[in-house]
DNA sequence: CTGAAAGCGCTTACAG
DNA sequence: CTGAAAGCGCTTACAG
């Protein structure tokens, strides 16, 4: 069935077969290790384990696993056995005996609405503070995370990873539509949680920023500042997230003046930013404040306003988006709105597992983490 | 043995066990979807698979994995109905099997020497189009990617991982020292390749960006420029990549005029940059150039010669190093060193698989990736 | 080209 | 508190 090479376990060396010798029932393997002729025997199973403890794999499957059936001295035995012995058990054989991978998923776009192949993961930094806080929540809670890229327009794969029990769920990252692919694929109680907005009222839990109340945050300190023309820049419908900072701009500032907005079409690139400024500043010279919807578009903002002979924040003041670490150094120091993705991505974990173990009390449909300003010299 | 929801893939919705009807030998599970009360069978195992067919589970199994024995009529009818039943094999049983796990890990450092948690995850920009090429490679040659933190002063959990078969092999990001922890629980043919340099010469097999190399073509683009007092700043010793880069400025400057430098202890952070800068132009005003160990570092140290009054790159020019992504918009523009991040990636994995193949001729011990000078307004 | 059977290495209900 | 045995769902050498 399996080849010789599946009995020897990678180890310190290239293994190799030199003799077999059967003593007290246990097959002991021999190794040579071929560096410095050290020769060691190799424990590769649950049974070798038990056999070297004298007791059955039953007894060293549970000593192992910290069953209170056990007695502590032979539990201590057993256990001090494995250690000496480097033992870890094979994943597989406990995935598929338990049914359960102790593992989740983490799942990128590997496309976005422009087709710019993970875009995501090798441009967003916001993306790396939810990560390192995945990854954190996983350790502690003593689960492992698959990272893995999926083509929104055919997210079958996600449901694939968790039936095949690859994983016991996934947090999906950068699907802001519940299209008609999302829903027949996948069930409303899959073990599943958005990262983000909706688009649309979703059946799917999720948890995002609280973009509108970040919006509006940024406008008032603009309005605190003593702005009167407040502009916004950073489009308007590109996808949830965009809308709801453009409506937490229009809600701070609808008592005060007229709302004046461009749109900024397609990604949120530094060039579109100083393009859209030249034209808000063509449209309404007046303008005494800019909340822009991204740190990038501020600074782009910014760099247009001072070639127009703009000094920041006394003629226009300006507020970003994000808390780049780039917005500190930035001169002037940008005023932005931060969320902390670590946490993010922390909140995501712990909501997942209690999906994944069924704990409806405590699972909210819509988790938004918080935003606060940081006032920098850009705006005060 | 298993719990009774053990037999219930987890599907469309909630599944409920409602009747257990025994017909042509095959166990039919009705669930109830109550959602919209669609009442549909569940096909869960390759034995389900092969009593839909008709064949045996041995002849399922083939035909799902294309094995050319088996008839191509056959193949076509069983791949039919796995897909119209949405069938997925059990991820642990098939890994139980072959002892193997298609997956590999990526394991970044827990805590840096200065004991920083996933600083490289949450704060290296060019960590993400190093992930974003080791996810866009594992796609493509149809692996999975596992994602763990370690502490770099126990790499036991590496081996444990590959150990245990979780996955076949791993790649190291941010361990830049071959110490005793490594070279006790890691043998040197073990499925491992590391990113980085090491800081002596290891066992192990590496791929890292050329720093020696970006370092010289810097250090020659201000030479090139005219400038003739250049000096260093961003440390001589904390990391192999610093030292080499240390020793890339020393090679190119050697001819021209004594090493002028300071040493930037602790992290490549903005503020040290300013300080550093400071320093330097205390010990010598007359620098004309400056070579900076990082972007970051480079901007900070424009901004401290814009504060003396020197103007870029008349004055002084200065030469980053990483290309991030603010470096172009940066004003002046900075002429930095760039690497092909993603590149990286994708040759990673490629030289960890080749590892678990053992395929030996095609695997060199050290990989070096392509260094290119960006030439931009603050050196020209 | 196909099938019956053994095996992969765990876990655990059951019996003692 | 411990063990023998069955089972998890695949793969494949062997026999036909």
């Amino acid at each position: 069935m399996q080849s010789v090479a599946k009995h020897f376990r990678i180890t310190k060396n290239e293994t190799q077969p030199i003799a077999t010798t059967y003593a007290t029932g246990l097959i002991i393997k021999w190794v040579l290790n071929n560096m410095n002729t050290e020769i060691k025997p190799i424990v590769r199973t649950l049974d070798d384990i038990a056999k070297i403890a004298g007791v059955s794999k039953s007894t060293a499957s549970r000593a192992l696993n910290d069953n209170p059936l056990i007695s502590e001295k032979t539990r201590l035995k057993i256990q001090k056995i494995a250690k000496d012995h480097n033992f870890i058990k094979h994943y597989g054989a406990s995935s598929l005996s338990l049914n359960t991978s102790n593992t989740i998923a983490l799942m990128v776009p590997k496309y976005d609405e422009n087709h710019y192949d993970l875009v995501r993961v090798k441009e967003d930094p916001f993306f790396n503070k939810v990560l390192a806080g995945i990854l954190s929540q996983t350790d502690l809670i003593g689960k492992e995370l698959l990272i893995s890229s999926f083509d929104p327009a055919s997210p079958v794969k996600i449901a694939q990873l968790v039936n095949s029990r690859k994983v016991d769920g996934a947090i999906v990252f950068g699907a802001t539509d519940e299209n008609e692919k999302f829903s027949d694929h996948i069930p409303a109680n899959f073990p599943i949680v958005f990262w983000g907005n909706m688009r649309t009222t979703t059946k799917y839990k999720t948890v995002s920023g609280n973009d509108m109340e970040g919006a509006r945050l940024a406008t008032q300190a603009l309005i605190d500042a003593g702005k009167k023309n407040i502009a916004y820049i950073g489009g308007f419908g590109e996808s949830p997230e965009v809308s709801a900072r453009f409506e937490g701009y229009k809600k701070a500032i609808h008592h005060l003046n007229s709302p004046k907005f461009i749109s900024g079409f397609g990604r949120y690139t530094h060039q579109s930013g100083e393009q859209q400024m030249r034209q808000l500043l063509d449209l309404y010279p007046d303008i005494d404040g800019v909340f822009a919807g991204s740190d990038v578009l501020a600074m782009a903002a910014i760099s247009v306003l001072k070639q127009k002979g703009k000094s920041i924040p006394e003629n226009v003041a300006v507020v970003g988006y994000d808390d780049i670490d780039m917005a500190e150094f930035f001169k002037p120091a940008l005023t932005t709105i931060s969320q902390n993705g670590f946490v993010a991505g922390q909140i995501l974990v712990d909501k997942l597992i209690s999906i994944i173990k069924k704990e409806p009390d405590s699972i909210e449909q819509r988790t938004y983490i918080d935003v606060h300003l940081i006032r920098r010299e850009s705006c005060q």
